[in-house]
DNA sequence: GTCTATACACAGATAGAC
DNA sequence: GTCTATCTGTGTATAGAC
């Protein structure tokens, strides 16, 4: 009795297959890291001969490369999309939370593999975090100063502030086995994930709601808009 | 020409050599976890031979352990000195957050080792979770919950609050690579870790002023309490 | 293109000299 | 107690049958 002939049509089963691997290496990589995980286990988690593997991706080196690109790819798209001066920042923030908390909840091997890659020492990663996102987080910087400048937002230090979103909303994919264990459970559930936001969202309103109100004509009808911690809709 | 052969008298090299051991295994450890990281370069940060390490602790997994029981000891001690009844809710938490923030700057291997272990899973650290942590959060939130019944914190989630300040405080250790690179160092300096710590007692004013305050008579004097970031002194 | 069988290197562990 | 030399299982990678 074969394990998983379906969807095996011989003429396009690379590509097919292709996917499969890189969900099993992700899954892998994520809990073991590069150095710990086996290619024999990726193997078994997508149900394919280990030489398969190699053989579409030429080594275990090169297979981590191709898991850790995938994952980059959209890793910051959240962040272009809500934090921007197209929003207040009570809107913006809370979308931005929501956005990174789905993902922490929907595909917390990714975010595990990351923080795998960065506890390495990030080598595989050097490009994207010197290049991408240090620019990345230069532009958001700005948003963060016209805010404040319209007085919309407390002043802070963006790239400090931006730090604490990533580690408090991550870590309910990284830590995720010490929450449930001290939850009393086995995995965390929606309404854990949603517990967090609000508490998160609850901490973020030191900076939405400004310490030192400023004059602006536009701070009464902006900062008053409640946090809304149910809802994620984009209103513009 | 010998390397180290310091401090090596025949009468206690054990004692001596074990110590030596554990933090050479604390930084492999942190950097590969416990699948990847491998005797022989723990051997090599240490300057011992393979052999030596294998003799004193048995096996690479009761050195795993030993390293982790290490760890653990005293990881909660932070906590139940200063989230206490004892303090201001602005005093206690500005002293956890000052203390953690130490921890994650002084002993960075330590809190990447954790994370390391979480992220594999958590199962040489299960009983620590479900009994010792859990324990603790509950003896915590009651903390909280005075807080509140004084009028001196607002409402909050203690457990999930907990999870972001721990998180908020690690990512300075497990993340340190990626911040580091943001801020473009090759290593976060003092002033980074004083940069991370007003921006987290920012975020964490939003608990500590009450956003419905209660009429309780001793509210006046102690929440006007002002932050305080530079000091880290016991005010009894 | 796919997969079985295998080569080769390396890791953990141990035997035994000192 | 200490450490060199070595055994044995496991891991990556590949050769070659189908």
């Amino acid at each position: 009795m074969k394990k998983a002939d379906l969807s095996r049509e011989p003429g396009v089963p690379r590509r097919n297959n292709t996917q499969q691997i890189l969900n099993a290496a992700e899954k892998i990589f994520s809990a073991y890291g590069f150095a710990g995980a086996r290619v024999d286990d990726i193997a078994k988690a997508c149900a394919l001969p280990k030489a398969n593997i190699l053989y579409y991706f030429g080594s275990k080196e090169e297979l981590y490369r191709a898991t850790l690109q995938r994952l980059l790819v959209g890793w910051l798209a959240d962040a272009d999309q809500w934090i921007s001066i197209k929003h207040t920042p009570i809107v913006g923030l809370e979308g931005y939370v929501r956005a990174k908390m789905e993902f922490s909840r929907s595909r917390p091997d990714a975010s595990r593999l990351f923080m795998h890659e960065l506890l390495a020492g990030g080598e595989y990663v050097r490009v994207f975090l010197d290049s991408t996102l240090r620019e990345h987080v230069e532009q958001k910087a700005l948003v963060f100063e016209y805010w404040h400048k319209e007085g919309l937002c407390a002043p802070v230090n963006a790239t400090h502030f931006l730090f604490t979103l990533w580690s408090m909303t991550q870590a309910y994919a990284d830590m995720q086995v010490q929450f449930a264990a001290v939850l009393g459970r086995r995995r965390l559930n929606i309404t854990d994930f949603e517990t967090g936001i609000s508490t998160i969202m609850q901490l973020v309103g030191a900076i939405c709601r400004t310490s030192q109100p400023l004059t602006s004509h536009k701070q009464a009808d902006t900062i008053q808009q409640k946090a809304a911690t149910k809802r994620n809709r984009i209103p513009q």
